[in-house]
DNA sequence: ATTGTATATTCTTGTCAAGGAATATACAAT
DNA sequence: ATTGTATATTCCTTGACAAGAATATACAAT
């Protein structure tokens, strides 16, 4: 797992940003004001998340409309979700250890 | 969401620490010499992954030995796993969209 | 008590990234 | 062509943070 997408997540602003873009795709300026962010910030941000392959664009007019990707949070949720692994094993541990083994 | 879990991570060596301990818990030492750290740094990353949250210490004679907790991990995966219903939903409009609707 | 081992803390320094302000670019509309 | 709208980029300043080096603290062993 690579720390850029967790990089891209670290900023309070672009978490908020997914966030928003999860409710549905939106143009800078809907980002902008919904989060009363100043129109350069917004684009930097989106920006960032976009070099970290987390959303895309498409160019509407002169607006440019991003959508968040699928895959990076799919690959988020594998990676966490293989934690489990460690969670049971741990269970087990515990469970020999108070069977006295 | 909170951007803390995802600041935390978002240091490539603290990544790491997270991989090394989901092997197994371990001391500062072994962290240290797995990742090739240097012991002072290795602390001050596990402290910052104390301090948000992400593990827990247990002292054990000289030694500290720290491991993953589960709940932070587990508010990640429902986070990330929430983002089902969007690309649901997006689905969903492709659908009506192709069918002319 | 002294020495050794394991870990934490402090201080300093350099780098990077975020915000603000200004400007540039792209496209639309008239 | 000119004006307006939407977005991107640049420059600057400032704050955060990571590494290195040195030191402090905690506990163990002899």
């Amino acid at each position: 797992m690579s720390p850029t997408i967790f990089n891209a997540l670290a900023e309070p602003n672009r978490l908020k940003i997914v966030e928003v873009l999860r409710g549905r795709p939106s143009s800078v300026n809907e980002v902008s004001l919904l989060l009363k962010l100043r129109q350069p910030q917004t684009s930097k941000h989106l920006h960032v998340l976009a070099e970290a392959g987390l959303v895309s664009v498409k160019p509407v007019a002169q607006q440019r409309i991003y959508s968040l990707k699928a895959e990076p949070f799919i690959q988020l949720e594998d990676w966490v979700g293989s934690f489990h692994q460690y969670w049971n094993q741990r269970l087990d541990n515990l469970e020999r250890h108070l069977k006295k083994g």
